[in-house]
DNA sequence: TAGGCCATCTGGTCCT
DNA sequence: AGGACCAGATGGCCTA
């Protein structure tokens, strides 16, 4: 198995070097196969690599006369069946051998997609990362509520959005989900607040810094008090707000221009655990309390959901304290059913 | 320990 | 013939 766990330091930090990594064990794995292979061949004599494609020819038509009768007739009429020689037995163990690296990079490559599928749909997190099916079922109603929410022209109601993502989602996705929701409800107040600046920046800075921040021109720098200080708390210049609605006066809608950049990412800086940064903070900060609340449970933990401290509560459609609240409430008795 | 998820291998099918 | 794609089988890892 050349899964490792998603904890490793080094691999956390670099999906890539991750993926290297575990390509170049399978790599070496496979190569040291093929030596193996190779080997096999060699003190057989008949190492196919090297021996000239004329003289393995030359060999198997030697043993296809065999099947010739004293008239030097075929045996049999129609499609002759050809002899298994040891050249053509080693011959198809090597283009298994090479189907089978094939058929790797090519399941590589699904992941790889996969992944950056993963990285667009709200809730990215490394630490907890989306199954497959899950990522597609996520990409899937994430896709169809945005759509709605363009066919409409409105802005649904928390609830519904938040619905509509967990449709035949698994609890443990759909617990994520309202996680992320929670997280990005609790930075979002902050923001507000002025009084912690350094946990709310924007998620679209952090996500997309060239193209959703426009007054992050520059990448932001992570991590400290500092540079984080210049950055505004939150960013609503989300490409759905230039949908629906006047930006505010501080921002302007951004342009849409990176390629990989889905217009709906901020929604109203809900999704904003689409980035390390993000996940954390939501380890340093929120993740336990959200999802560790019930012990024993793990961060996906089914009981662990929608336990929010009392003083948080959603910024969606910037709805008053206690309509924030009722909508928790709401949202608590349909993730608890 | 069972079940979920995953990577890999493998053989079949289709296409170039 | 060989490559791409697919689905089934298998075994490892992880978690409840």
């Amino acid at each position: 198995m050349l899964t490792l766990p998603f904890d490793e330091t080094v691999l956390m930090t670099e999906p890539a070097i991750c993926r290297k990594y575990l390509r170049e064990s399978e790599e070496l794995k496979q190569a040291k196969k093929l030596e193996s292979c190779a080997k096999l061949l060699t003190t057989q004599g008949k190492n196919i690599k090297k021996v000239p494609e004329e003289e393995t020819e030359q060999e198997e038509e030697e043993e296809d006369r065999e099947e010739e009768d004293e008239n030097g007739l075929p045996r049999r009429r129609g499609p002759r069946k050809k002899k298994m020689t040891k050249v053509r037995i080693e011959r198809i163990k090597l283009r298994r051998v090479e189907a089978n690296a094939r058929e790797r990079g090519r399941m590589h490559g699904l992941n790889d997609a996969l992944d950056s599928l993963r990285k667009v749909v709200p809730c990215y997190s490394k630490t907890q990362k989306l199954s497959k099916i899950e990522t597609l079922r996520l990409a899937k109603n994430y896709i169809w509520a945005l759509s709605e929410i363009l066919r409409i022209g409105k802005r649904p109601d928390l609830l519904t959005f938040v619905q509509n993502l967990c449709k035949g989602l698994s609890q443990p996705t759909t617990n994520l989900v309202a996680g992320c929701l929670q997280l990005n409800a609790r930075s979002f107040l902050m923001g507000q607040s002025g009084d912690t600046v350094h946990h709310t920046r924007s998620p679209y800075a952090s996500i997309y810094p060239p193209y959703h921040s426009p007054e992050l021109s520059t990448p932001p720098s992570h991590g400290t008090l500092e540079s984080t200080k210049t950055v505004k708390p939150y960013n609503y210049c989300s490409a759905y707000e230039s949908f629906y609605e006047s930006t505010s006066p501080e921002c302007s809608s951004p342009q849409f221009e990176g390629p990989l950049s889905p217009p709906s990412m901020n929604y109203n800086g809900i999704f904003s655990l689409k980035q390390e940064e993000a996940l954390d903070y939501g380890k340093n900060y929120n993740y336990g309390m959200h999802y560790c609340a019930m012990p024993g449970r793990g961060p996906l933990g089914q009981s662990s959901m929608f336990r929010l401290p009392t003083d948080s509560h959603f910024p969606y459609d910037f709805h008053l304290r206690s309509q924030s609240l009722a909508m928790q409430d709401e949202l608590n008795a349909v993730f608890h059913n």
